[in-house]
DNA sequence: ACCTGAACACCGTTCAAGT
DNA sequence: ACCTGAACACCGTTCAAGT
């Protein structure tokens, strides 16, 4: 029962074994682990350098889960509902990773093409490159907020809460509790950011088109000389 | 050394120091804890029930901290930009509970103030329940994704994996990246927000005002008889 | 009422011993 | 090369004993 022709474990057993197992509850711990993959403790140390390595391979994983084959050609505002959507689900499937990914760097690996795609879009829409930037941090933060709030209660504001107020308490009657709330917030707040997008970008087209135009009046003279240059 | 005559502990100096550990080390432990305070770790038992209720009366208190006086008569892009940027500096001082906080109902605390005052103030300004209601989770989204953005690395883009980019790899080129990165992108989202909400409430008054006139238009002669009422 | 010391179950990790 | 068993330091918690 000591070493086994065949080896029993491996990284990708391991991890695995603890995502299944982190998606059941919420967690998990060496022994745990071990003893679902019929092994002891000690024996999982022949694979991975410890719990630490586990989580890491786990943000790997999920990191790579992130990525979204993404369609240059298509409009911009269906990449970015596409993108923040895939990436709010792949991250509510592991709650207590959140704070681990939203506090590492980007990896190596294939989500970076996704980001570097929507980048190419945007670009090609007509968004400065500052506002690009600033778009895909936006969208993080969003997608980031959304996957915890997707995860809690339900009921944020339970009815002895709203005793005490007035306006809330209207309001959360007045409106229809049917549809999940989670999910209304998140096509809210994505499409309101679309919509300030595209006046966004109408507007610095407009001021691009009137910069031309005085550039051209400005240096017309000069520019009709070496127009083919 | 058994039984003092005054009580070397309460709640209140349980949780201050576990504050203060969390503020150094982003977290605490039991014997640390008691390590601190002068005490056995079996002593703190006498005053809270364990592990879990620290952090319970941690998270109250993080609610606690998060109530904005909220001047009921200012404009409403004000009120959201001064609530958004206090709850997101509150969280951000305690980055391994936000996700605690993010999934727990509100307390019957001083913070709901803070969000009856919120939905007073944006329904007073002619914002729809519906609207209002959305806007508030969306602010909830959106400060607790900046927060956890804000104890993000300052790189999320290492160098080597720009080298693998063009787009991207141009863009933050050319983009200053003197201002801190997580403040810029937390800014421009909530100006962007508010630019939507602003034009959207303008929409919406219009409808409204074209709803009344059709209204009054088909019930002229039926309103004139009782104008009074 | 409130601190202590001993005790327990559990955790993550190391390492010599086995094949 | 890879699993095991014993061992260690540490964790959260309980509880009888003391004043």
């Amino acid at each position: 029962m000591a070493r086994p022709s065949k080896p029993l474990l491996s990284p990708e057993i391991i991890v695995g074994a603890a995502l299944e197992m982190t998606a059941e509850t919420g967690g998990f711990t060496v022994p745990e682990l071990a003893k679902r993959l019929g092994v002891r403790p000690s024996s999982l140390y022949n694979h991975v350098s410890g719990r630490a390595e586990i989580i890491e391979l786990i943000r790997r994983q999920m990191h790579e889960a992130m990525a979204v084959r993404v369609d240059v050609n298509a409009d911009w505002p269906d990449v970015v509902r596409l993108v923040a959507s895939a990436h709010r689900a792949s991250m509510a499937r592991h709650p207590w990773l959140i704070p681990l990914l939203a506090t590492s760097p980007a990896d190596l690996d294939t989500s970076i093409t996704t980001i570097e795609n929507v980048a190419t879009v945007l670009s090609k829409a007509g968004f400065t490159d500052q506002d690009v930037l600033m778009t895909i941090a936006m969208m993080d933060i969003i997608t980031i907020g959304a996957s915890l709030d997707l995860v809690s209660p339900q009921n944020l504001y339970p009815p002895e809460v709203l005793a005490e107020t007035a306006t809330l308490a209207r309001i959360t009657r007045s409106v229809p509790a049917g549809t999940p709330r989670a999910d209304a917030a998140f096509e809210f707040t994505v499409e309101l950011v679309i919509d300030a997008l595209r006046t966004r970008l109408s507007r610095s087209r407009r001021a691009a088109v009137a910069a031309d135009a005085a550039t051209a009046a400005a240096t017309g003279a000069a520019t009709a000389r070496h127009a083919t240059g």
